[in-house]
DNA sequence: TTAGATGCAAACATTTTGCCGCGAT
DNA sequence: ATCGCGGCAAAATGTTTGCATCTAA
């Protein structure tokens, strides 16, 4: 049941951490390819989401696109521009889901409350100039 | 540019409607298919995408899940299960995203902020028991 | 009448898996 | 020496598209 360390793994996680921005397998792919251009994508998979899971990364579900990644996993949101499909971050000073809300659904519903994330939907400031 | 009204349509949206979860594609069909059994998916994956874009319905994303969609468009959260993968719902009093929060958004990113949706992970009273 | 919608099947894209060999522990 | 992991290719899955036909307007 032990985890390994591999290079693989570990240029993963740097590369992901490099991006400012929340990239897909292909374009982890694609930047990791750069310096370690025998990796396989199915390597990829495998490693984010054991990442994903063990949450030293996170994976982000937007609609009508793959999955992506972000090596940030300080308390913070996201905005999607519907026209672009970008994604920005928020950072968490905007809004107010703390542990007392947790608490609060927990209480109401018995979920067992981990983590939150709020997606923020509209227009990036680069698509609501260009319409 | 006119948008027809076809049968399918309209059967698409009663269906989901219908639903208190949050079906996929593949579950609106086989609902679908009990009282129109001609219909192809490709008219359903067509539809909730229109439906979606005209706001008459969401489409959820979900973490290493399809698509999902929901008939509910009232303001509301969702609180999703790591364990099962299942998707409940989280009425919004539990969580404070107004219109405030919207604008403070748009002056400090200059995103048009349009609506937003809270995801809360954890393990659901079932998953939680049994572990 | 005509342009949007449907159903079907094929095409596509993304992600997962089986297999075998390699390498971290 | 194990057994988890990597690379490769094949398979599986989910979604989109081309096309001929149908139908709402």
């Amino acid at each position: 049941l032990s985890e390994r360390n591999t290079v693989q793994k570990q240029i993963i996680l740097d590369v992901l951490k490099s991006f400012n921005t929340h990239p897909s397998v292909d374009e982890l792919y694609a930047e990791i390819f750069k310096v370690h251009p025998s990796i396989s994508k199915a390597t990829i998979y495998r490693n984010v989401k054991q990442l994903a899971d063990k949450g030293e990364i996170l994976q982000l579900a937007v609609p009508n696109d793959v999955s992506r990644y972000d090596g940030c996993t300080d308390f913070h949101h996201h905005f999607v521009c519907d026209s672009c499909g970008g994604v920005f971050d928020v950072h968490a000073d905007c809004i107010d889901a703390t542990k007392e809300v947790f608490s609060l659904i927990q209480n109401k519903h018995g979920f067992k409350v981990d983590r939150s994330m709020t997606s923020f939907f509209g227009a990036c400031s680069t698509c609501a100039e260009s319409s």
